[in-house]
DNA sequence: ATGGTATGGATCC
DNA sequence: TGGATCCCCTACCA
């Protein structure tokens, strides 16, 4: 428990504390736009300082007009070409002489303003500041410490002499934001916005009917050969038509989106965050009749929702986990979201995101370099195993959607990994992966190619995309395409990963900085394909974007909480 | 209109 | 090893 405390005490300076430095800064600077303008200039002061740096290299120390005689004596060809030659009989330059008047001309300049002699006004005379120390030493004499004086409120005495009750204890410092409580969490009890209990009705209505037309299940091949059967160009045909309408522009979470994922059902359109402080926000995006706004937001967690998604085996399934490190599941039809797992909560493990391994286990990739298997099936809220994997932070993990014990991690530690959960030692011993490939720095994210498996599209913070190869994970990965790309996002923002198109393994999209600001959607040979931009609905940067599995249906997430879907 | 503000992660020491 | 410091440089909102 005293651990928790001081955890706790640590986050909340953490927090407090932050980077004060940023304000500092900020007013020092100004607006970012004011620092853009500065750095112009800043090219100029450098070439000045290049052709005083010149100067300053003949003569690198102050030196008296005696020693500056000789050396310029010494040193007759140190001068700039045009004045090389300019020696008179004495040997000193002509630049040498200005020099030596100018220093004259300046210190006379200074002498005729009387400075010296203000100074010495103002500067009492040091004969009479200064006694003399010889002698007999003053005697220094003890310092008598005052008896403290302790007031009544501290003795706990009253004004009259009557005794006050003890202090109460002072409450534990509050956490900001404590983890919800254990055990399943009911939809309507957990709604952000009190009072909106009607609309979570509806919208709880509707989806009941959505499920039941029998779009929960993984294997719907139909579906997924439609998508999957055109080639690229057909299907960019089509794809890049979508269009962006202020109706389809909404508030979803109330902060910074750190996770988004699309209802397959393809008679609604369901768009789903998760964001910095927990909330869960469901949009019912409304079609060619706008009616209400549609948006429900509920806050299942405490802390950032780093990775939400619906099950492939139950689309009423809405899977979240959370840096409060519990993962839970909104189960639309009963109107709960129940708790799978949870960390302890004395040791504050960040939960970063998950897979699906089947229909009831996933596997969950955590702050500390490891991979919890989660089975909903078991009782408790514990793990099933935990498998150490790196040594530093873990950011995403993905199940081959074919040979479903193989899964790829990418991790703060630079690298993109495989692993074979058959072979994974548990209980804290440290495994080595199937094979890795290293990127310069941290990489965000690292996701199988949705059918076959045959390729993993990491997104890293060395300014990079990777689609690697990965058709025989028996053998190392290899690089198959990679190219360059801003994915420095900045502090404020969430970083970027780039996602597949849930059923097609031939482009992925991904957020970017550029304006106007846009979402680009990328072939898996790296090529551009299409960028979506609407410079009057669409004015930030969308760090995380989903495609819908068979419509064309595009929706991005900014960092402060707005969604857009493009269609 | 515009400045205040929120506050993650890497790296340094 | 972990606290301090630096860095990235947006979007919203009062």
């Amino acid at each position: 428990m005293s651990t928790t405390r001081s955890t706790r005490a640590k986050r909340t300076l953490n927090r407090t504390d932050g980077d004060g430095n940023t304000s500092l800064k900020r007013k020092r600077s100004g607006k970012g736009d004011a620092i853009k303008e500065e750095k112009i200039p800043l090219q100029e002061v450098e070439s000045n300082q290049q052709t005083t740096c010149t100067v300053i290299k003949k003569e690198p120390t102050i030196l008296t007009d005696q020693q500056q005689v000789v050396k310029a004596q010494t040193e007759p060809t140190s001068q700039s070409s045009d004045e090389e030659d300019l020696h008179d009989e004495d040997g000193i330059s002509t630049y040498e002489k200005r020099r030596l008047k100018n220093i004259k001309d300046n210190a006379d300049f200074f002498s005729s303003l009387g400075i010296s002699e203000m100074k010495n006004e103002l500067k009492p005379s040091t004969a009479k500041l200064k006694a003399s120390s010889r002698g007999l030493k003053k005697e220094k004499a003890p310092r008598v410490p005052l008896p403290r004086r302790i007031s009544l409120r501290l003795l706990r005495v009253d004004p009259s002499g009557n005794s006050l009750p003890p202090v109460p204890l002072l409450p534990e410092p509050l956490e900001e934001h404590p983890r919800k409580p254990s055990g399943p969490l009911e939809m309507r009890k957990s709604l952000l916005k009190e009072g909106s209990l009607e609309d979570h009705n509806d919208l709880m209505a509707k989806l009941k009917g959505l499920v039941q037309k029998g779009t929960n299940s993984k294997e719907d091949s139909s579906k997924k050969t439609t998508a999957s059967t055109r080639t690229t160009e057909q299907f960019m045909k089509g794809f890049s038509k979508m269009r962006l309408v202020a109706e389809r522009v909404a508030k979803v979470v109330p902060n910074r989106v750190f996770s988004l994922d699309i209802h397959p059902s393809e008679d609604r359109v369901l768009v789903v965050a998760g964001d910095k402080w927990g909330a869960v926000g469901l949009w019912d995006v409304p079609g060619r009749e706008h009616l209400t706004d549609g948006v429900l937001t509920y806050t299942p967690h405490s802390r950032p929702v780093n990775c939400l998604r619906f099950s492939p085996w139950n689309s009423s399934h809405l899977y979240s986990n959370s840096y409060d490190g519990t993962l839970r599941v909104g189960d639309l039809q009963k109107e709960i979201f129940d708790e799978v797992y949870a960390t302890s909560e004395d040791d504050y493990n960040l939960l970063k995101n998950f897979d699906f391994l089947s229909a009831s286990s996933l596997l969950v990739s955590q702050q500390d370099g490891t991979v919890a298997l989660v089975d909903r099936r078991t009782k408790g809220v514990e793990a099933e195993h935990e498998y150490n994997l790196h040594f530093k932070s873990l950011r995403t993990v993905s199940v081959h959607p074919v040979h479903t014990h193989i899964f790829a991690t990418a991790s703060n530690d630079g690298t993109v990994s495989l692993w074979d959960h058959r072979k994974l030692k548990v209980g804290g011993k440290k495994n080595d992966p199937i094979s890795c490939v290293q990127h310069a720095k941290g990489v965000s994210s690292a996701y199988f190619s949705p059918l076959t498996g045959k390729y993993i599209l990491a997104t890293s913070m060395d300014n990079k995309i990777s689609v690697f190869d990965s058709s025989a994970p028996e053998k190392s990965l290899t690089t198959f395409k990679s190219f360059k790309h801003d994915n420095h996002v900045g502090r404020w923002l969430t970083g970027f990963r780039a996602s597949w198109h849930p059923r097609r393994e031939d482009l992925f999209v991904v957020g970017s900085m550029k304006r106007p600001r846009q979402i680009e959607v990328y072939s898996n040979t790296c090529e551009d394909l299409a960028t979506f931009y609407d410079p009057d609905n669409l004015g930030s940067v969308c760090s995380l974007n989903a495609i819908h599995p068979t419509r064309n249906i595009l929706v991005g997430a900014n960092s402060s909480g707005r969604l857009h879907v493009f269609m």
